[in-house]
RNA sequence: GGGCGAUUAGCUCAGUUGGCUAGAGCGCCUCCCUUACAAGGAGGAUGUCGGGGGUUCGAGUCCCUCAUCGCCCA
């Protein structure tokens, strides 16, 4: 027989060649989408979640995406219906400013110039050119989700499912409209959500304003951050405990500059130690003072417009900003006496999570969702266990939300977002409608024409918190619908669990059905997923989250070109532990990059000997035997680990099974014996064990290939491709192969012995590098074998060892004569040995035999310790005393080798 | 103010319900381009497990406390 022919794949794995041509192959064999029919067997469905379409690819996406099609890709092996539904977010605040830049920038006009009809066209122009950059890149990456079920939550059939959601709310009277104070962003001129807002510290002051008592007798005195809003006061407050103030209530104070009589209250909420005390009440403009001045039965008076301007009620300041207001008015005060002082002061200024500008709390007219109702069974759900959070601790932060949850401002004052379906009449009686109505067209109760629409679209997340049933069709009951719903896993950042986890779960259980159908590992047709899964913050290498503005992201696309999709992929897998933040700097994708290699490699190795004669059934050495419950016990971690999403965990084991165990010891060990079956010739023993090494091989990388595939999807599939037909079996396309259950097999006493034999090759290769024998230099071993066992192992397998060793022969025998002039290591089996070159200088040997001495006799200190105390040989278990004793035996007898070795040199 | 997380080798991190001499990758040192892979192989060095206290026969692991860093909520 010839020599093995050389394999035709590249020596080095060329991901840019391939992943595109096996991204297209998955496609054109539609392998993506669930089966078309329903196969009777049970469906897993995942809900992407929907990115912005204003978005661009981050690593935060790079790394939940690769999560969920780790997930769908197993599951799909595993035999489910697996769906996993992509889509957009039409994001109502970011993609209007976008384009509304881009409208003034290009073409100078504003929205307004337009009108609100051709304003969203220009939207929709933008977005059928610019919204799909994001998913796009997702195939880059490699995910596997089912393209022509794409959503957008702008699209007809989800606007007509958000309508019958509001609708539904509506007619439970969990919908309704108000004066309010809200969070008002000034630049985009929209109430934002209290979850839209974020806090900064600022340095800023604390003026202390004198306010003139009505009857002139005096004068108190308020201090505050914000000047310009005592043009809105109504009163003042001090704690009713307050011993300086206790005469003061009920007293009317004058409030300078606008002359108004405003009453002294008592309020709990006060904090008597903050400022002097007393603070000044603004209703309009403070959701604190909304609060006392609700109580009290105060005026709101709204000072401030809605480009947060002074309004008319401010007098003489109307027309200025807040900042000249505040100047003014502080100048104003000082000019009249009433400055009393300036203080520095830190305080939390309330910003826009969108606009990044301050927030100015506002009452104004808004639609709100009660809430309180909504939560009950979405708190049940996670109580009782149905709904699983994972990592666990963000239960906690989900319902801490849901016990205090407070009533959702749902009207945004922007255009490109679902339109509130309310109707108004002459007289303004509202009347929400799924279907459109007509100006002119009679109102529903009063019979009234309807004269207008409301102008206000609604809140993002009131369209996504329905995007795990909307994106199936409800509220029709299709196919879809009724098959894939409710899903089963959902991946997400933490920052938005209330934003949006919590509430899908709400509207699950306020819109789905209560006897619906239900699908895997979920026992409640109304809980919209059952697992929960809160990926890690990809951060920098310096630990700082990535962020445009701060330029330290990293850009996947970038990475993937540079790594390839699979290296990009594992190595966020492999370095991000559960929950975990992870710090990233862009040569850490050299870690997957090089295992990935090996892959390759180890395959390349296997398919050069494939086309060799391969034998019907596997070897049955010790090294296969040895391989197959390697391979056994890594099938049963990584599912484990994959059925319970501990993605580190299965990387962690695939990367050890593929690089120690499969590629640095089954590859080399195998090589002896194809070897020989090439010297030997075909007809040979030889070759016909070396063609039963070949099935081994072939079974191991079958299986292993399979394993991995979630991991590291185009690699895999390439390397699947080139697997003779007689070894693929069932598939041709590995994405749709089954998920391996029996691959190996368990056995105990191979594991142990082959770890025997592994212990004596390093302790070869240990001495051979001691005595600095050089690579191409065979010299003949010797053991001195402690027992009969060991002793008849290393006989039997002795080719093995010479061949790992690289040794000309080996002498192993019981006790007996320790050579002379020999370097030595002590190992599992007993003592090893070879002998001293010409030139060999003992000195070096000898100080590593005593490191290892000092080392051995340090834990028998211990132990002994341990053993010498009464209270843990009474205290301690039993078997761990028994294990305890029988590894004193072992380091007291490899402590008297090492002695004897030293003595020896 | 409340909550959560982190602190283990030079760097990035694993370390199951307390129990072998605390591990890996990168980096570092020595040797080797051996026909799968130099993006590789063989060998090696490296630790007051943040500080202090406690529980326990036994603590990197559990409890308390302090420190530092980060995140969330108010």
């Amino acid at each position: 027989m010839t020599e093995s022919t050389a394999p035709t794949l590249p020596t080095r794995y060329t991901p840019a060649e391939f992943e595109d041509a096996i991204y297209a192959r998955w496609e054109a064999h539609d392998c993506f989408a669930p089966p078309a029919e329903a196969s009777g067997r049970e469906t897993f469905t995942i809900m992407m979640p929907p990115p912005n379409v204003t978005g661009v690819l981050h690593m935060g996406h790079a790394l939940n995406n690769t999560i969920q099609d780790i997930v769908i890709r197993h599951r799909r092996m595993q035999g489910f219906d697996a769906l996993w539904l992509p889509g957009t977010d039409h994001a109502g605040i970011a993609t209007q400013a976008v384009v509304e830049k881009k409208l003034f920038q290009e073409k100078n006009t504003t929205r307004k110039d337009l009108g609100r009809e051709a304003f969203l066209q220009e939207v929709w122009d933008w977005k059928e050119h610019h919204g799909n950059t994001i998913l796009g890149q997702l195939r880059r990456l490699g995910a596997s989700c089912d393209w022509k079920r794409t959503k957008f939550t702008l699209d007809d059939d989800m606007s007509h499912a958000v309508r019958v959601s509001f609708v539904r709310l509506w007619e439970q009277g969990l919908v309704y409209r108000g004066a309010r104070i809200v969070n008002w962003d000034c630049k985009l001129q929209t109430a934002v959500s209290d979850d839209e807002i974020e806090y900064v510290t600022r340095k800023g002051h604390l003026w202390h304003l004198r306010y003139p008592l009505a009857d002139g007798s005096g004068h108190l005195t308020v201090a505050t951050t914000r000047p310009e809003t005592m043009l809105g006061d109504t009163g003042v407050a001090v704690h009713p405990d307050d011993p300086r103030y206790k005469d003061w209530v009920g007293k009317k104070l004058m409030l300078p500059l606008v002359d108004r009589e405003i009453p002294i209250v008592a309020a709990d909420t006060v904090e008597a130690e903050f400022g002097t005390g007393a603070v000044k009440l603004t209703p309009g403009h403070d959701p604190a003072d909304y609060e006392r001045g609700a109580r009290a039965g105060l005026p709101i008076i709204i000072v401030l417009g809605k480009d947060g301007s002074i309004n008319e009620n401010g007098g003489r300041f109307a027309g200025m900003s807040r900042e000249q207001a505040r100047e003014a008015v502080v100048a104003a005060m000082d000019e009249l006496g009433l400055l009393e002082k300036v203080e520095d002061h830190t305080h939390n200024v309330t910003i826009s999570d969108r606009s990044k500008t301050a927030i100015e709390p506002l009452v104004s007219e808004q639609w709100f969702v009660a809430m309180e109702k909504l939560a009950e069974p979405a708190i049940a759900a996670a109580k009782s266990g149905k709904l699983k959070f994972k990592p666990a601790r963000w239960e906690k932060v989900y319902l801490d939300w849901l016990e205090n949850v407070r009533d959702w401002c749902i009207s945004r004052q922007l255009w490109w977002g679902h339109r509130i379906p309310v109707w108004y009449d002459e007289d303004e009686v509202p009347v929400a409608s799924v279907e459109e109505l007509s100006l002119g067209d009679p109102h529903p109760q009063t019979g009234k024409p309807i004269v207008r629409q409301d102008d206000d679209v609604m809140d993002t997340w009131a369209s996504s918190w329905l995007w795990p049933f909307a994106t199936l069709g409800w509220p029709e009951s299709t196919e879809d619908y009724r098959r894939f719903y409710p899903t089963q896993f959902l991946s997400t950042a933490r920052d938005i669990i209330y934003l949006w986890v919590a509430r899908m779960i709400m509207a699950g259980y306020a819109f789905t059905d209560e006897d619906g159908p239900t699908g895997y590992d979920n026992d409640d047709p109304q809980l919209c997923f059952s697992t929960c899964y809160i990926h890690a913050n990809v951060l920098d290498a310096q630990g700082k989250r990535m962020s445009k503005s701060a330029g330290n992201g990293i850009d996947p696309v970038e990475m993937i070109e540079q790594y390839g999709a699979d290296a990009v992929r594992y190595s966020l897998m492999i370095l991000t532990r559960e929950g975990q933040d992870v710090k990233l700097a862009a040569n850490r994708f050299e870690l997957g990059q090089r295992f990935c290699n090996k892959i390759w490699n180890a395959a390349r190795f296997v398919l050069g000997h494939l086309e060799g004669e391969i034998a019907g059934a596997g070897a049955d050495a010790l090294e296969d035997r040895w391989i197959r419950a390697r391979l056994a016990a890594t099938t049963a971690e990584v599912s484990r680990a994959l059925d319970a999403y501990d993605f580190h965990d299965a990387a962690t084991a695939l990367y050890r099974f593929t690089w120690d165990d499969f590629c640095d010891w089954y590859l080399e060990a195998a090589k002896r014996r194809l070897r020989a079956g090439e010297d030997a010739g075909p007809g040979s023993a030889e070759a016909a064990e070396a063609a039963r090494v070949r099935r081994t091989l072939a079974e191991v990388l079958h299986a292993l290939l399979k394993l991995l595939h979630p991991f590291t999807p185009y690699l895999t599939e390439a390397l699947w491709s080139e697997l003779p037909a007689a070894v693929r079996g069932e598939e041709e396309l590995l994405i749709r192969a089954a998920w391996p259950t029996q691959a190996g097999a368990a056995d105990e006493a191979a594991e142990q012995g082959f770890a025997l034999l592994q212990d004596v090759v390093r302790g070869f290769r240990n001495v051979r590098a001691l005595l600095e024998i050089p690579a191409g230099d065979q010299p003949a071993g010797q053991l001195l074998a402690e027992e009969a066992t060991t002793a008849e192992l290393l006989k039997q397998n002795q080719e093995l060892v010479l061949w790992l060793a690289k040794l000309d022969g080996l002498q192993v025998q019981r006790g007996g004569e320790r050579p002379a002039q020999s370097g030595t290591d002590v190992t599992l089996a007993g003592a090893v040995f070879l002998p001293f070159a010409a030139d060999t200088e003992p000195a070096k040997l000898q100080a590593s035999l005593q490191k290892k001495l000092d080392k051995v006799q340090k834990g028998i200190g211990g132990i002994e310790k341990k053993l010498g105390n009464e209270r843990f040989l009474q205290n301690a278990d039993a078997e761990v005393v028994q294990s305890e004793r029988e590894r004193l035996a072992e380091l007291q007898q490899e402590a008297g080798m090492l002695e004897a070795n030293l003595a020896a040199l």
